[in-house]
DNA sequence: ATTATGCGTGCAATTTCGTGCAAAGTCAAG
DNA sequence: CTTGACTTTGCACGAAATTGCACGCATAAT
């Protein structure tokens, strides 16, 4: 049996029974522990498993992971959704993205506001609910468990009924040339949708987005209308824009804040 | 079963009963009660609980509040959600309605489940998102903000597309003549359009809705197949139900259960 | 006050972990 | 075909984690 094969046996096992023992797997397959040990040390590396004593469990589940993201860089964030929330206007209609950026900025959206909000995570619905005067849509569909949105033929059916004023994108990767990515194939399909059905998209991406490049391209960078990012605390702002300016996109640099 | 899965299984089991006893859990689990002891001393730590005298409380002061508040009915309508996650079969289609209730539903299905869950409920989807087998769809449309269900003809054209095997629904009224009813146009209409998409509709009511008629009718008690709802103290089951049976429901009485 | 139950610590037995190391296997260039 | 670099695997050994038990103390109940 090739490594390779083991380690998504391995994975196909996890999800399957919810959990690995080291030594029983050990035991089936004919192997060392070690072996095995060291399969789900690489695996917990690359984010697939979580370790534990004596085995190894799934990959924290979206709810807690989701808790645990917020709280990753949660400064810069917040910084960038203020930012972003003085663009919206009243009478608009505002796509927004799912993930923690723009929990963000849902969470700071002035209370006065009165616009119209379609989305596709719940979380974020949820969150909107509290704003008396904005009126929520929810975009239906197969909800992706791990960035916890709807996706699927049947969110962008819903999609394609909308055309907004506004889409604030998360992604997890902003590159010159390898564009705007995300670590998810139909995720990436529901972003590029979603910016499809908006007059303009407008990206948010907090410092350790940029430069890097993830597993599933969403479009190229000229696509978008505008950059909101963290100022960087060396001089290197401008030469770091430049490259965005000059590919026609509007960046927006944001101080971080003193919370 | 490894060290973290038994923490998260104390944790879990926190948060459906608000309370945890050593000394019962230790003979559940086939553990000394050292162990779970030890257990409760780390989750106390990490402030993920509150350790107390013979066993452990929920953390914060808030959800211990707020699972206070919610015990006051709570118990019965766990009980009322225990039973009914009996009745779905793995590879069942299931209509999940939003609410109270039915999120007490969606809290307690087995994490072994086989199934498909459609909800018009944000709150239920992100809930179902940590059961890893269960394929979660997510009906769009316009949020309601009060009751938090996407209402409207979107959700209905959503809808349209689905035939499910089972639908639980909430309502907040149960009369002989009157019918079901709630309180909400717009969820009476969503109400009526899940039933007939879904071969069965059960209907959840806890004690204090039966017998009582809310402001919208979302239709006759005939065309339902099965009405869940606590046993009463008195000994009045039998009068009282002998009302549905009559008119063609079978109906299932639980017993609140003792915690 | 007294009794019973639960608590925490120290301790020992067992299991699991990580690292270093050597043997066996793989692959590609020469 | 051979050589050499690299990967994979199993083993050894010390470190760390887990668990149950015993003992003395604290807390709750009667």
């Amino acid at each position: 049996m090739l490594t390779q094969q083991r380690r998504q046996l391995i994975l196909e096992r996890l999800e399957q029974d919810g959990q690995i023992v080291a030594k029983t797997l050990a035991t089936h397959l004919n192997l060392s522990e070690d072996t095995i040990r060291r399969d789900l040390r690489e695996l917990a590396k690359e984010g697939l498993l979580q370790r534990v004593h004596g085995g190894a469990l799934p990959a924290s589940t979206a709810t807690a992971d989701i808790h645990a993201r917020q709280n990753i860089a949660a400064d810069s964030k917040q910084a960038l959704a203020r930012a972003a929330s003085k663009m919206i206007q009243n009478g608009q209609i505002v796509l927004l993205d799912g993930g923690t950026t723009t929990l963000h900025l849902a969470k700071c959206l002035p209370k006065t506001l009165q616009a119209t909000v379609v989305t596709h995570s719940p979380t974020i619905a949820v969150e909107l609910a509290n704003h008396p005067h904005v009126e929520v849509v929810l975009i239906g569909g197969k909800l992706d468990k791990h960035s916890l949105v709807t996706v699927g033929t049947a969110a962008l059916e819903a999609l394609s009924h909308i055309r907004a004023d506004l889409y604030f994108m998360g992604v997890t990767g902003v590159h010159p040339e390898a564009g705007l990515s995300t670590g998810n194939l139909e995720e990436a399909y529901m972003k590029r949708a979603l910016s499809n059905h908006a007059a303009e998209t407008l990206v948010m991406a907090s410092e350790e987005k940029l430069g890097v490049a993830s597993a599933y391209m969403i479009m190229p960078i000229t696509e978008i209308s505008g950059l909101i990012v963290n100022a960087l605390d060396n001089g290197a702002d401008a030469a770091a824009t430049s490259v965005y300016t000059s590919l026609g996109v509007t960046v927006t640099q944001v101080e971080a804040s003193q919370n």
